[in-house]
DNA sequence: GAGAATTTGTAGTGATCACTGCGGAACCCT
DNA sequence: AGGGTTCCGCAGTGATCACTACAAATTCTC
């Protein structure tokens, strides 16, 4: 029985389920399951769990950064004029359960649990950096800009999630972001 | 071996491991190891893992509830003076632990876990409300008002969690609320 | 102070978890 | 064709999970 499954469509697996069920339900045999295969598999290509929750996260991450790249093709100077463009490209159906599932590592990082406490905050500080970079320009000022932009559009997002697209729209409306 | 713990203490038990170890972590075992007793009491007042989240869930909503009382003794208007009046009360060490749980118990709400999916949102509806009950006035306007808030509240306190309290106190800055 | 209700210990249920040993099959190189 | 590496099915490890049967001890009710 010979070469079937690659690494890439096991992370893809992975990622499925992750998106479906949550991080937390995350295991070898609910993506063995899914695919159909063994999980001996599964464990041969990530042979701890931590490689398999590890690599899902980083496709995430990526997932957002090629997401918001397409917000910052010209810079912006301020913290709403950041959220102004890269609202409308993160409330939709469609990114949705990415943040879902950005809420849950960033809640598991905060319980403390591994590798998410280390993964998690990486992840979110690379993004500011990342952010920084492209507005470009003096570092600290334009940092606190980009931080006060994460916060917000964090926080309508968790609003996103909890009380509906609706009261995020009229909550970003009244913050003058939309 | 008689009667010596009352359902009190074991929900003091169960909302420490929960502050300690997380949400995820909160399991009957860990809780008895704990308490140093066997996990059959624990099962006894609380019959299922649900009663037992649910129960922790609504003690951290309560303690939420309790200092952000004393936020709303006069009432404000826009969201920018709430959220100068709630920032310092909640910006503190000692409400952190408070928050991870609250982050935690969202993030296995948007990935589809009960009871998160059902209690989470039910206790955040029910802040809002609360918010705009003291706030008073107009219903429609106020609730916009609370919902964008909430919103920098939420995504200050992630900023907190994830990049410390230099950054969120800079970014809060940013955002003429501190 | 008898009987009922409430509270706790001992033991164990089947399920699922992350992970492993072993052996065979498929592929690569020479 | 033969040897080495890579891949993967099968079976099983001990740990932990939520939860239960049963019975004994304590307290409540009368």
């Amino acid at each position: 029985m010979g070469h079937k499954h690659t690494r890439e469509e096991i992370l893809d697996g992975a990622v499925a389920v992750a998106f479906d069920d949550g991080l937390s339900q995350l295991t070898y045999g609910r993506v063995a399951k899914r695919l159909g295969i063994s999980d001996r598999v599964v464990v041969y290509y990530f042979p701890t769990k931590d490689d398999l929750i590890g690599a899902v996260i980083l496709s995430m991450g990526g997932q957002l950064q090629t997401t918001l790249g397409a917000a910052f093709a010209e810079p912006a100077d301020d913290h709403l004029s950041i959220v102004r463009a890269a609202w409308p490209l993160l409330a939709r159906p469609d990114t949705d359960a990415v943040f879902a599932l950005f809420f849950e590592a960033n809640g598991l990082a905060t319980a403390g649990r591994e590798p998410y406490r280390t993964l998690v905050p990486q992840l979110v500080v690379g993004w500011i950096d990342w952010l920084t970079h492209v507005l470009g320009g003096d570092a600290d000022r334009r940092r606190d800009e980009a931080a006060a932009a994460v916060a917000i559009v964090d926080g309508l997002l968790l609003v996103r999630q909890l009380a509906g697209p609706d009261a995020a729209d009229r909550a970003a409306r009244r913050l003058g972001v939309a």
